[in-house]
DNA sequence: CAGCCCGATCTAAGCGCATTGAGAGCCTTA
DNA sequence: TAAGGCTCTCAATGCGCTTAGATCGGGCTG
């Protein structure tokens, strides 16, 4: 509300009496300066309603003190959020209570890298934008942080290259040679081949089909999909192509599969989001999952556990991931001339109903 | 990884040939600058890798461009935080799935206020820090940012009132009288009545116990759960007080209950987390939910959905109180002598199962 | 052709803090 | 008593950027 210029190092001098260099003293090195004084420095601030400015600081000391993540742009990746903003009063009355949009697990890292922040002593920045503004927004908060971690292909490389020439940078990606970024990641082929045991061994599975969106992420998961269904002597059938948010694409294949009889025994599909679709279409369709068929997906994210049949997966541990992510960071900023970090996390198979587990 | 120097505008400057003021209106105000040296600018900037530094910017602007959100203190706000950091192998093989640490409504609010923030253009700064450094963390992300936004009961007041002198602060609790901050809450007392309405008019309960942690909201809360009683003429029992993660004493309470006879139709919970915690014991003591008492909460977080029965509760529109509160603080940024702002969001029952009905 | 105006660019002065090197007292020690 | 060694404090400088005001060439007008 006031308007009132807020009081700087020298107000705060001036009221206590003594140069700015010792009030800058008794707030970062308080032996350094006689209790006396100390106490009357920080009086003086009280009194004043004194808060130091974080971009003087950060500018003096070449510091921030903060860490960045540049999350997806959920503006145009989630597909409702775009009507919910244009129909504000829906959302007041019938508020989004569609888990399949919040959270995801993007969500579950992000808290996992709060966490680690704070108490590490770490502001967290949090930056996201919309394509246009892309680069202008990555450069914006990368500008601000000490260290910036990012979700997988949401920068373009050279983008991230910059950037990590001037501050650490952390992907949560399989690593890409020679990209100057740290890598944080799960172990896809582990969880795959969990996966596959159960869908091939205690289900006796045959004809399994592989849904993805190709990407980094899911060709590692394919290649652990085809390598056990070989090891088996089983047929690879080819995958089955989804579109981010593009259900229809999904659909028309599945339509075809059953208009052909040619449904498999289980769709495998490359992450939870597929799977949520793929459960859908089937049900739209009359399929029953998982007496017909059955769907796996990969993620563990809170969803599928809220759809009937509650979703089989393979859970990433997200929250360490966020934690670690923030770790290797913290250590790159102290130690700036240490190599690059690729770590690789364990993953859980989980079961559950879409499996036909009980 | 490198640890060059990173370039400023005095570098891009001396590479195009022109000042560093050039360089500056060539980002800032593209229109004062002829194409033909706005390009060569970039193009230096491009090939050195600049990335303009917030902290100088932010200095010499006098604004920062981010807005601040003070986060609970999760470490210590969640049960299990401290266990989890302290067996870290464990949490890798068995991630946190409850629910009921995550998300809670904290991070749905959070979400809203990200999607509101990035769409207007503003950077994203989450603080959070341990009780004993709270002080220094809030002013540290007050020192931050243009605006700051903070949970209810995080603060003491003379911090927020200190930090109001210098940035709009917006705290989501009911208002208070003259505190100097902006409100965004949520119509608690229609929420109860629409629920109170639902239980005594729907189902005919009678006899009803609140469960309450006492505080501001859920004293609205209670006022309204009373004042449904008495609009009945129904007898308005003592509350039931429970403490935060202490669920023992709420399960001594309920066992009394039980032990005397004298269980209510239905315990009204002042939250959802109360809720479960209620459900959990009586489930612990056998007691069949809702077959021999109903229990119902308020906020509507994930967890309600996932327990069995799932749970009847008030639905807060928390991602609207998160873009509300940013769109209120934005306003205030830019005309900083607007007066304080007081917005209350409507809320919407939701009836599950564990108010009686399928 | 002098006088103006205007666009494009530059010069210079901070923004609020951290930090270095030096000065001012004061206490020890020889 | 002088010299040396402390402790506490200060003056001064720079961090990288924005911006008001000055400058410098044209192109126009009369």
């Amino acid at each position: 509300m006031s308007v009132a210029k807020s009081p700087t190092v020298y107000d705060v001098a001036e009221r206590a009496g003594v140069s700015i260099a010792t009030v800058s003293f008794a707030f970062s090195q308080p032996h350094r300066v006689k209790d006396s004084t100390r106490n009357s420095v920080l009086d003086a601030a009280r009194a004043l309603g004194y808060v130091p400015s974080a971009s003087a600081r950060g500018l003096a000391k070449g510091r921030t003190g903060a860490l960045g993540l540049f999350s997806f742009d959920f503006l145009n990746f989630l597909p409702d959020a775009e009507g919910m903003k244009k129909d504000r009063a829906a959302a007041v009355v019938a508020p989004n209570d569609d888990c399949r949009l919040f959270p995801v697990w993007v969500d579950e890292v992000q808290r996992g890298v709060e966490l680690e922040s704070f108490s590490r002593g770490y502001a967290l920045m949090i930056g996201g934008g919309n394509k246009a503004s892309s680069e202008r927004a990555v450069t914006d908060i990368a500008g601000r942080v000490d260290g910036l971690i990012i979700f997988p292909r949401t920068i373009p490389a050279d983008v991230t290259r910059r950037i990590s020439a001037r501050i650490p940078v952390l992907e949560l990606s399989e690593p890409s040679h020679n990209d100057g970024l740290h890598h944080v990641t799960v172990d896809n082929a582990d969880g795959v081949q969990q996966l596959m045991e159960h869908l091939l061994g205690v289900h006796g599975f045959r004809k399994l089909m592989f849904v993805s969106i190709p990407n980094v992420e899911t060709e590692a998961r394919y290649q652990a999909f085809t390598a056990a269904l070989r090891a088996r002597g089983l047929e690879v059938s080819p995958v089955v192509e989804s579109r981010p948010g593009a259900s229809g694409v999904t659909s028309e294949l599945i339509r075809n599969l059953l208009a052909s009889g040619t449904l498999p025994d289980c769709f495998v599909c490359a992450n939870d989001e597929e799977a949520l679709v793929v459960m859908e279409t089937l049900k739209a369709a009359g399929v029953s999952v998982p007496d017909q068929v059955a769907v796996t997906g990969f993620d563990g994210v809170v969803a599928g556990r809220l759809v009937s049949p509650t979703l089989t997966t393979v859970r990433q541990p997200m929250e360490l991931m966020g934690r670690t992510a923030v770790e290797i960071l913290v250590d790159a900023i102290s130690q700036p001339v240490s190599p690059l970090v690729e770590k690789q996390l364990p993953v859980r198979l989980v079961v559950r109903e879409s499996c036909g587990c009980s």
